[in-house]
DNA sequence: CTGAAAGCGCTTACAG
DNA sequence: CTGAAAGCGCTTACAG
């Protein structure tokens, strides 16, 4: 009986020992040859008609039987806190290359607080997992992913996590600093910061940055703190309070490019101009911040490289060795959002 | 010697045999307590001993070897063209909750079109999946799924392809008549389409019904199509094109919301004021339609919910019961972007 | 109510 | 150069 068939006449998925039979070799053979170890140990014809055997009946290797059978499965996961974000959206995008490229794949977890329900990204990965790249986490969702007990590389967060073996970051504090050093350098004195409502090290360190590079200025000063959820929502109504305080700020530093957006809205909605009555920067450098007018001043970040590093270290840790960690450079971009404060 | 230590020093995961072990049951007993079909052939006592080892083990259930074991993975494989875009962020929080719900996970595939690199979805699915759901895919990419041989749910697709279980849609064409009715309705009659540069059901169903509703009404048509990559910049230069024909069409009837903040720039640019000088509109009803001024008249669709219908009729399919397809209601919001035509 | 045993599909150390 | 056999960790039909 051919076992390709079943009862039910439901075709059954070719085994290797279906293509052993089919080829007149082992299964040991196929496996050898299907591998590609088979070099110096089987004849060079025989191989050709494993692949020929194989080819016919649409073989492919069963990947949980594989993974019980080596106890690895050369799959990391990727951990983002939000699908609809391009910044995620790259990182996993430079992630996936640097995992192909080692024959390594990668599936993508959106952390429960981002958009995903699932509570537990172990429970369904849908097979054992050998690592977990993690970006941008809070630290309850870092807690969680911290028990697993697999090698952990983190990506924009906190350096020494005792936790992680190793971590990437984009020189967050110099992004920072640069974007305050602009608008500083434009003259301003009174700023304002629309902070993220998100307790992650990325955004404490924009705030901690943002207060030094201002602290170096005399005259100058954070007359103003608000907290935004991350949406254009949240950042609009921060903004409007922001706005109507006195003494009014004469520029709104943003977290995010979304708050900056909502940042714009609040300003127009006030009568006031951008940037002549007060600028507004961003963070991210996302199609949103060139969708606005006026487009934003913002800080550009790598994040395919930080997403192809991550997994590089990722890669490294999982032979063993010592993962190296990075502080990739950012840029900033000025465009039409900022410019000098109103006279007076 | 513990089995839960190695030579290396290295702690080993425990099995079932471990819990098995500790709790002085056998392994039999260890899978039916943590599966729970235990009731009436464990007693009670023995299994909270068993659930308490392996609680203090920290056991997990190897999921390789329960797939292997049982033939499927309780895993769907969710397919979407792009990771940045909300409109697929819900489509897949819809489908894993959904799939939670019935003890499934729910494995992301970013296809290459949109983001990733992987040239092969189940070439690293980490293991077997059970059946895929996959969202607004164009021609290409879909058949590459369809060799999977496995279930396959369609969103946002050709309805009668056949090598779909079933198919979930927005309700596209209505969307779009709804939209042209709008600008018709307010006088317009010079019509420009800026068309998504994408092979795939849901932009054709959008050309044909704005066609079908602009013939119906005397006088009115469609002066000039214009076709653009899916981005701001995109929509930017093929507005150019559209808004410096002679005649001026009054309205740009967009396949997309980014297309659509494009639209925007482009009339800013050559100083045309929207909706005074000429209207827009957008599609899919993203945060960018509310991040720009004027905000935009779009389509909302139900992202959320084709995410759930989808899920839903893929774990129908897997039962081996006739899965339902669905059309499923979209609406239009009407904002700032729309007004009458210029006099003349 | 409980346990011993078989087997899912694969890979690899070993024997020839 | 090739094959027979063991075993990864789990689940379930079967025997007691």
């Amino acid at each position: 009986m051919n076992s390709s068939a079943q009862p039910g006449g439901v075709p059954a998925r070719p085994t290797s020992r279906d293509v052993a039979e089919r080829a007149g070799v082992s299964q040991a053979t196929v496996s050898l040859v299907l591998r590609e170890r088979w070099q110096g140990r089987v004849s060079p014809a025989r191989a050709e008609t494993v692949r020929e055997a194989a080819r016919a009946l649409g073989y492919r290797p069963n990947l949980a039987a594989r993974s019980l059978r080596l106890g690895r499965t050369r799959t990391a996961l990727v951990v983002v806190p939000a699908l609809s974000s391009e910044f995620f959206a790259k990182v996993y995008a430079g992630a996936a290359r640097v995992a192909a490229e080692h024959g390594f794949g990668v599936v993508l977890y959106p952390s429960p607080e981002g958009i995903g329900p699932a509570p537990d990204p172990f429970a369904h990965s849908s097979a054992t997992l050998d690592g977990v790249l993690a970006a941008s986490m809070a630290a309850p969702a870092l807690r969680a992913l911290s028990g697993g007990g697999l090698p952990l590389v983190m990506l924009d967060s906190e350096p020494q996590d005792p936790g992680a073996a190793a971590t990437v970051n984009p020189d967050i504090a110099d992004g920072m600093r640069r974007t305050a050093a602009h608008v500083l350098d434009l003259g301003h004195r009174r700023l304002a910061h629309l902070a993220a409502d998100v307790d992650s090290w990325t955004f404490r360190e924009r705030a901690d940055a943002l207060a030094r590079e201002t602290a170096r200025v005399p005259g100058a000063a954070i007359v103003r703190t608000e907290r935004a959820p991350l949406s254009v929502r949240g950042g609009l109504a921060a903004a409007e309070r922001a706005l109507t305080a006195d003494p009014r700020p004469t520029v709104l530093v943003c977290d995010d490019d979304v708050l900056a957006v909502g940042a714009l809205k609040a300003a127009r909605r006030l009568g006031l101009r951008v940037p002549g009555d007060v600028s507004v920067t961003g963070f991210d450098d996302t199609e949103l911040s060139t969708a606005v007018e006026p487009e934003l001043t913002t800080v550009r970040l790598p994040a395919t490289a930080m997403g192809e590093e991550g997994m590089r270290a990722l890669l490294a840790a999982l032979r063993g060795e010592t993962a190296p960690g990075a502080v990739l450079p950012v840029a900033l971009i000025p465009r039409a959002s900022t410019g000098p404060p109103p006279a007076g």
